[in-house]
DNA sequence: GTGGTCTAGACCACG
DNA sequence: GTGGTCTAGACCACT
């Protein structure tokens, strides 16, 4: 598995490490019941601390991407990724109907809304480029 | 006060008062203070259970809006206008932030995610014109 | 090999074969690498779609109880059944002390859950009986 | 807000605080909106680190119970306290259900899970009490 | 070997 | 002031 970190980044470490490794379960590289490498492993690999790594490792069994047991290692969760997809799907439509109940009863435009996605967006993009 | 009900639409009624008695707090229709129709006079105005206007000016209390003293009548609460919508605000960009780090992780496009939104947005609209 | 379906049950067929000739390896009434009766066999002995049977196989195959080889059919995985028990097992504690979490943060009794486990597991077994 | 951690006990530091704090909300003795003391006035209070304190306000922000904002500080979310009971009794049920599920897919029995569950409920109550 | 918990202290960002 | 992130190293429990 191959990780890349940049300290330059406004994205926190565990966060990076946690869409990368989303990414690679989503485009089948870690495949289901993968063995992932062990946090200490990762850690002294991409050179960060062990708590940077369980973070990450922490949210993604709590998403629901991997499993992780104790003595044994974490593993990519068997889940599909047909399930997975349609779950993001269905979670922004979620989260656009909030944003729109929310509109609803303000004076906000819509407009305004879709610049400042515009604008987080963009703002995330370069940051992933540094 | 102003409040128009459609028995066509999506929406529950009581939601519809709330909405509309939300909006009008908001864009200072309905100033701080000022008292609000009775339930009896409201729900008699609009052709609609009290127990309807009841349960919207319930939730309207409980969300901070309005208070109800009993024996009195409602008021509209004496809430800092500028904070609501900073809330709003924030919330919206909690939201559009999710929704970005669902992007992240997908090949799910921005457009896609914009279209959306205006397809939703499109359909409460109607909604609300039943 | 036998499969009884039972079309009034709410369990779903696939649901019910699968289940069936998982309890059947856990017996030892099928044992590793023996084979299976073919997608075809099966669907027309038991008057149900192919496609619900392929629906069966796919998932047992994918939780690793058999393994389809393309053209040649489908044996029983030689997974060793003792680390099968034991995952079962150490699932239903990982469960239980869920509930137990659960427990110490509200006023539900010990008592109210065993009594709905029984009335669960009652249902259950009814199910199977239709 | 009172919280008694007992370093004997083998409920991580972090639980204790989750399972008190969630009472605590239960029993209305934290009422909704209320503002939690800060994670680093709560560690100093009772003697632990900082990182602890935060990761049981982490865990209930996740599960619902507190909300958190950054430069402000942690409140408790303004749910209504029958829909956390239900919740509770809702994923009671899920976890029995799949127990249930597994128990129909192996030989073991429902005295045994019933047998397993006293056994590690009576460990619980016994730490507790460390 | 593996993960699980906890510490004491650092620096940054938000308000 | 508040929380958010990260570190380096400790000790324990499970396999």
């Amino acid at each position: 598995m191959k990780i890349i970190i940049s300290n330059n980044s406004d994205i926190p470490i565990y966060e990076q490490i946690k869409l990368q490794i989303i990414k690679q379960i989503l485009n089948n590289e870690l495949i289901e019941n993968e063995i992932l490498p062990s946090i200490r492993l990762l850690a002294q690999d991409i050179k960060i601390s062990v708590m940077t790594v369980k973070k990450a490792y922490d949210e993604l069994e709590q998403e629901g991407y991997i499993v992780t047991r104790q003595g044994k290692g974490s593993y990519v969760a068997s889940k599909n990724l047909e399930l997975i997809r349609e779950e993001q799907q269905k979670q922004i439509e979620d989260y656009l109907t909030k944003i729109i109940d929310i509109l609803q009863s303000s004076d906000i435009k819509k407009e305004e809304v879709i610049e400042l996605f515009n604008y987080l967006y963009g703002d995330d993009k370069n940051e992933e480029c540094n």
